[in-house]
DNA sequence: AGTATTTCTTGATGTACATCAATGCATAGG
DNA sequence: CCTATGCATTGATGTACATCAAGAAATACT
């Protein structure tokens, strides 16, 4: 585990590498996100203090994440060879299943509206430190799409 | 780990139970699934053979899933306690985070022909071991939708 | 401070998919 | 064997969101 400083906007890994490493965010923010076939950015993940980020994509396999930081950010960096070795924090695996188990039934089940407010319920700080963009890019939808979103929503209180 | 055998329709877990238990399909095929607040039922995941089906929520929560059996299956059972105690198979667990991963890419950024395409590749075989709905079920549209994507598809070559 | 760039919003239009309804087929159970 | 139930398909219509375009507002850059 090393302890690294970088600064907004670095980026820590691309599509295609092999390396995978895991980074643990002490404090800032990062986010993974892909790249789709139309040139699209959609975020996977944000990374704010004490989260893990990393690809999970399975070892010496070409990673699918780009990874950068949002803001000047403190992380430690292991490589996942590294972790299995010193025997893995089985604690924060079995959080993070059941973070990508709610992502997964928010995409298959909610409509925007929803998946938004469960969002802002959930990351209710992450959404003061990224443009709006990114979070409408977090939930699958336009910017458009959730400025008319949060437009509704104000009205009706 | 015990070993049981059950049924075809057989119930292994409803939603709201605090049980959690994790089932090595060993033959035959599961399914897990949530239903949503229109009464609709949304596949999260098909456990074919080798496959482990369990509800990722954090120990003693609730459960999200359902899981219940496709066809008379065999299935070695544990506790989460148990399996954390025994040391959990940590091979498996990458592999089933490199398997969310991808669904939650295929979901954020795919249109519905795309999904199906990538589904029939990842898993040949259980396409022809389920109702089509079911599939449709997994790739978050209708029977509907499903049909005319098929019927198009078999009209390009 | 002043300019450039990004971000957010609003409107008009388009589209991928859902919903609803009807029909034909297969399958299962008495 | 006959009937009931579930499954797949097709057509008509509806809707949630995307896309495109333009302008206003915020932010970053020199």
């Amino acid at each position: 585990m090393k302890k690294i400083n970088v600064k907004k906007g670095a980026v820590l890994q691309r599509i295609g590498d092999i390396s995978s490493k895991v980074f643990l965010v002490e404090s800032g923010l990062l986010r993974s996100y892909i790249i789709d076939d139309k040139g699209k950015e959609h975020i996977y993940m944000f990374g704010p203090e004490n989260w893990l980020v990393a690809d999970s994509c399975e070892p010496n396999t070409p990673c699918q994440l780009f990874i950068d930081a949002l803001e000047d950010t403190i992380i430690n960096v292991a490589t996942k060879e590294e972790l299995l070795k010193e025997g893995p924090d089985l604690t924060a695996l079995l959080k993070r299943l059941d973070t990508m188990q709610n992502r997964i039934i928010m995409l298959m089940s909610s409509n925007a509206k929803k998946r938004y407010e469960h969002f802002t319920k959930t990351y209710p700080n992450i959404i003061q430190r990224v443009p709006l963009k990114m979070v409408a890019s977090y939930l699958g939808i336009t910017p458009e799409a959730l400025s008319r979103i949060r437009n509704e929503l104000s009205k009706k209180k």
